[in-house]
This record gives C-alpha cells, sequence and structure tokens, in this order.
DNA sequence: GTGTCGATAATCT
DNA sequence: GATTATCGACACG
C-alpha cells in the first residue's frame, strides 16, 4: 500500500521538507499489540541549525543529547523537556548539517482505542495528538526510540516510520505559516514563520 | 472560548 | 543550580 518517504525526501532544504511533510503519516508498531499507530502529519516547524538561535544545535551546541541531529537525515530525534515531555523531530540534510523537523500536531487515523488508552486524559478525537508531547504519548513514543531511522517499514527494532501518502506537498494556499510556538527567548529568530500547518484543520495546538 | 500557573527531571553549566 | 521547541487544571465569564 504506502511506502516509506525515502533518505532523499529528507535530505533537502528543511523548509521544503517540513512542508513536505503535511499530509503524510507517522506511525509506530506497537510491541505490545503488534499494531500500527498513527495519523496524518498536519502541524510542524523547522530548526535551522548553528545559526538558528531557537535550534538546539544553535552555536553548533554538540551533545549526546543532540547528537543525532548531526547524523543523517531521515532519522528520530526525540528529547525529553519539563521534566515529564517527549517531543519528535525528522532530522533533515546531510550529516554535519544539523537541522530538523519538529512534529507538532497528527490528526488521528489509526488504531485510535490505542491512544485513548496511553492518553488517558483525553476527552475527543481532537485531545490525541494536538500537540508535540501529545501524539508523543498518544504513540508512546520515548527516548528508546532515538535515532530511529524513519525511511525503513516498521520492525520491532525499527518501530518508527513516515509512509508517503502525497506525492507532492500541498498548494501554498493550503499551508498557513506562523511564528513557532515557544521560543521567544530566541531574538529575532522568535518571531521568523517557521511554523507550518495545514488550514482548516481540527487537529491543531490551538484551534 | 482565553489567561495564568505549577508540575517535574534530563541535561548542561 | 538553572533551564526547558509543554500540558492540564483552574478561573473567568
Amino acid at each position: 500500500m504506502h511506502s516509506p518517504l525515502p533518505r532523499s525526501f529528507f535530505n533537502r532544504n528543511t523548509i521544503t521538507v517540513a512542508r513536505a511533510l503535511l499530509g503524510q503519516k507517522l506511525i509506530r508498531l506497537d510491541p505490545k499489540t503488534n499494531t500500527l499507530v498513527g495519523g496524518l502529519i498536519i502541524e510542524v516547524e523547522a530548526y535551522l541549525g548553528p545559526h538558528d538561535k531557537a535550534a538546539h544545535t544553535y552555536n553548533h551546541h554538540r551533545t549526546p543529547r543532540v547528537e543525532t541531529m548531526w547524523g543523517p537525515p531521515g532519522h528520530a530525534y526525540v528529547y525529553f523537556t519539563y521534566g515529564m515531555h517527549h517531543c519528535m523531530n525528522v532530522t533533515t540534510r546531510p550529516a554535519d548539517t544539523p537541522q530538523a523537523v519538529l512534529i507538532r500536531a497528527l490528526a488521528p487515523t489509526d488504531n485510535l482505542s490505542l491512544m485513548y488508552t496511553r492518553r488517558k486524559k483525553a476527552k475527543r478525537d481532537r485531545d490525541l495528538c494536538s500537540g508535540p508531547a501529545k501524539l508523543t504519548q498518544a504513540l508512546g513514543i520515548d527516548l528508546t526510540h532515538g535515532n530511529t531511522d524513519l525511511t525503513t517499514p516498521p520492525t520491532p527494532y525499527s518501530p518508527l516510520c513516515i509512509l508517503q501518502i502525497r506525492k507532492r506537498a500541498y498548494p501554498s494556499s493550503h499551508i498557513v505559516a506562523t511564528p513557532r510556538i515557544g521560543v521567544a527567548y530566541a531574538e529575532e529568530w522568535a518571531p521568523k514563520p517557521l511554523r507550518f500547518y495545514l488550514r482548516h484543520s481540527q487537529h491543531l495546538t490551538t484551534p
């Protein structure tokens, strides 16, 4: 049916990748039930590397936590923050060009019942994946998934994957660009329009 | 619907 | 010891 997006998809300009990810599907193979969980990517943010004051690799920052961002494209960069949340990015561009796209929201499509068991507080479908830490919780993604190759079909040892749903990116008229969320500290980089979402989606971080 | 605030621990200084 | 690419609870109306 659908195939994983190839490495070449991710080895491009990060803004191009961010926009082209909208409408593609992030899935995880759940080890306990051996079923797929996931949804369509509807909101993302681009992080542009050593010059981007909001990026974890700003000023060529390179520590064990961000090592994945320095590696090859098409891998999952997962980080832990605020003492309780995980967020997932997709690496872009070649090794040593440490850029990535943060996945901020999904329109859940596969295995909503499993998502509800993981997201105890969720009352309705739009509570499941409408935020970067909500979707990792819904899919059961944590630090053990760091550096997973996203270009291979899901297996127990590489359970994350992004499937190609669309051949081409949505036309610009379908995509809204705004400043990124939660990066007010980033000075002149804070207002840059590097957050992208699908217009009219019902599953965004803030409606 | 909007706004404020506290939780909580990996990571780095 | 400080910081954090967030969330949910609660207040308000």
